[in-house]
DNA sequence: CGAGCGCTTGATTGAGTTCAAAAATCGTGG
DNA sequence: CCACGATTTTTGAACTCAATCAAGCGCTCG
């Protein structure tokens, strides 16, 4: 699985064997079985996670004991609570395995060591970063603007895959709705297909 | 303005005055009056702007012709659409000034400078995009999780000195509800206060 | 000083929630 | 491989929070 990794990481940036070597020597691979939990809400944890295989997601549970899942992490996927892994704070929510899965574990120091050998790997970073921040920004812009459909429509032609993957109550919390709207929402998609 | 502009930068980055001078070289001053618009949705736009004075706002137009802010820029703040200014795509939302403002106008020209120049803005530029996620994280948790009155308590917790310069109703189309209900919210807890 | 904008208030509506229970699907041990 | 318990999805009915529509008030700024 480390070479999974390896493979990913060279082909974001211009990283030698030896540079990855010297880069990765600190790096744990895991295998998780489904319902693993690796990463508990309001705990403080420095470890962020690649999925080599398999299928995470981060989700966090309200006050009235709901779940919302903020991020969910297929392969090629990081997925990580930057307030904990950065600035140590209590963790914003919980991380764990829809699928059976394999992962690479990253600490800190991984980044500290990336920033100093390689140059190419910033560059990567910032645009990962990027990435996600423009996703983000469209994520917000749906929850402020789109109806219960609208967001499911989205889901379905960003994530085909995922819809397949996932149960439904849980892309029901993705999209802020419950699962019995979503099949509600699902249910009148199909009706207006079938009338036409 | 400038003057502001380089302070900052110097704050958060190692950057010599010659370097800030050679990087800076192309980026331009402007002042705006309250209410120009800076950046339409829809158009691609190669500006992302600093905020040395005042306050702006990037907002969404949805098929309703509502509008729905997505982000409050005040001094020492960017601001600016990331999907059209590096990837060249349409905007997602309009800019414009809530505050008579000053701004410096930069071009795709300043980063790439800037990251082959000097290590150390690289490192700043991460942390700022990691800061940025960590808080697109946390208003999506509320975005999912909380209700008008939760939403409202949490912005006037984090963004207190905002309140006294953004009309209410604009506030109210960040948190995701109609200025009526915001004015409802705002009279309940007033009732609750006096209450005791 | 008055026209327009922002805020409030009221009455009504509606999208989505809640609670409950049945139907369908999954998965796991015998 | 099947059966049975658990989980997921669907459906129904009542309800609720916030949206909508409409009207009035009070500022301010042009």
């Amino acid at each position: 699985m480390l070479a999974r990794f390896k493979e990913y990481i060279q082909k974001n940036t211009t990283l030698s064997d030896e540079e990855f070597g010297h880069i990765a020597s600190g790096v744990q691979q895991k295998s998780v079985k489904k319902g693993t939990v690796l990463l508990k809400q309001e705990e403080q944890h420095s470890k962020t996670f690649f999925v080599a295989k398999g299928l995470l997601r981060a989700y966090t549970i309200d006050g009235n004991g709901k779940e919302h899942v903020v991020h969910f992490a297929p392969e090629n996927y990081w997925i990580g609570d930057r307030s904990s892994f950065y600035h140590h704070e209590p963790s914003l929510f919980f991380i764990d395995a829809i699928e059976d899965s394999e992962i690479i574990s990253i600490g800190l120091d991984f980044y500290e060591r990336s920033e100093s050998v390689a140059p190419s790997f910033n560059s990567y970073l910032i645009r990962l970063l990027h990435t996600n921040s423009i996703l983000m920004q469209k994520r917000i812009i749906m929850l402020l603007a789109a109806t219960a459909e609208e967001r499911y429509l989205d889901f379905v032609a960003r994530y085909p895959d995922l819809l397949l993957r996932v149960p439904q109550w849980m892309i029901a919390t993705y999209l802020g709705i419950t699962p019995e709207s979503l099949s509600r929402v699902r249910k009148e998609l199909a009706r207006r297909n079938f009338k036409r």
